[in-house]
DNA sequence: AATATACAGACTGTCGACAGACAGCAAGTT
DNA sequence: AACTTGCTGTCTGTCGACAGTCTGTATATT
């Protein structure tokens, strides 16, 4: 498992063997931890996550780490059994044509919304719209999931509504899942596309036409969920068994 | 067990005198009552929300006592000073043209959705309605808030989509603290109209009219955002006296 | 053999205690 | 007098320990 060996072991260059911890930061560092392992599906959704276990691997007592967990709670990428163990949430099938239709619906007001501000802050969407295309040519899957979540809540950012952008944000996370398992398994075609789609988007922000703005995000994510549902449905065709 | 503390103080009868807690339910305890007192302005804006204190009052130890305030902070209904202690959050004024958006978005599209949607379930809504209206008749504000909310939320409910019904009931929640303020300062002729208005969205919804029920709900919801919008005009033109 | 019961183990929920950090006040300095 | 420096008190962040509850296994019963 994860325990003595990492304490032990100096050659892992990532998150336990850290030496001294700043008061107050414990339960940011066992968060942001475990919120990258589990949206990178390193930690598979379903895995326990022991209390006892962890405060041994970051090298903290359990209450730090309770109140990590407990904000993962929160953000519904894990659940916790009472009395029993935490565990990292299952990705919702069943939930999925309701996180499509909020997701799209984010799309679509934050493009817009975008669309009717001052429009000299693209700059920061560039940047992220270049890191997409950036990973999209290094055919880097990883990479592009991270950068398009930055570069649409970049978009989002200039629309400047913090309800709307937390919502969206926390969408678009929980869509790192299901996008990690879609994008390892089709040809790059497709991302391409995005990066014209994303263009587009961009072209009508600057030009302040909302109405196209609306348009073109309504057409991305419709695009993103028919994509998915398409993979989803070969999936399916192609059962898994059962014992 | 759990404490000498409470078996001696047999006299307060607010929160604090149940007899035995049940293993687990602490911080949800906390989480409420507290909820309750902030969303109902018994606790103020800025109020501290000490520790220790909140221990000996709920006669429990720290551990609960944090670990609801955590929740209240993850729901931005409490907000923590590093190393400082922990406040109910401020209202904030300068946000109300985003909460404004997002409410406004929330209710049509909740309602939209409804129209599209089964319309058996109904019957949840019309009890919702019922309560508004009573409240309305007995002119009693903080029931009229409270009806509203759960009527809006049952609408959200047929819609079904959990990620809107989350969002919309946070944000009909943090919207509670400014119509406290509201409702208690005009004619009750406003209530009444409000009344007519939900009718109308149930009618809508009923006969699974989409666009009218869209369309009433976005006035519904301007409505409510002029009527505010006047009553913090009324006040900036009689401002505060500074010390 | 199948079901019911008792036991053991493991992990969570809660507690009391300690150490660090910040605010406010007092004394010293320019 | 205004500003800086040191001290003191209070509250938070963290820790180790204990008790309750659940799962799974082993034993007893029909």
């Amino acid at each position: 498992m994860l325990q003595s060996g990492q304490a032990a072991s100096p050659a892992e260059p990532g998150r336990t063997g850290e030496a001294l911890r700043v008061r107050g930061s414990g339960s940011r560092v066992v968060y942001d931890t475990l919120r990258q392992e589990i949206l990178s599906l390193t930690l598979q959704p379903g895995s326990p996550l022991d209390e006892t276990a962890l405060s041994e691997r970051f090298g903290m007592s359990r209450t730090p780490v309770r109140e990590g967990l407990q904000r993962l709670v929160a953000d519904d990428l894990a659940t916790t059994l009472p009395n029993r163990n935490t565990v990292v949430t299952p990705i919702d099938f069943a939930g999925l044509p309701a996180y499509f239709e909020a997701l799209s619906l984010m799309y679509r007001v934050t493009t817009r919304g975008a669309a009717l501000r001052d429009r000299r802050d693209l700059a920061a969407v560039r940047a992220r719209q270049a890191e997409f295309a950036a990973a999209v040519g290094a055919q880097d899957a990883l990479a592009m999931i991270e950068a398009n979540r930055e570069f649409h809540v970049a978009i989002a950012e200039i629309h400047g509504n913090p309800h709307f952008i937390a919502l969206f944000a926390r969408l678009l996370d929980q869509g790192r899942r299901i996008l990690r398992l879609y994008y390892s398994s089709f040809d790059d075609r497709l991302p391409r596309q995005y990066v014209e789609e994303h263009e587009a988007m961009m072209a009508a922000i600057e030009a302040g036409e909302a109405a196209a703005a609306d348009r073109l995000a309504a057409a991305h994510a419709a695009q993103i969920v028919r994509q998915i549902q398409e993979f989803l449905a070969r999936d399916l065709a192609d059962p898994i068994e059962l014992p």
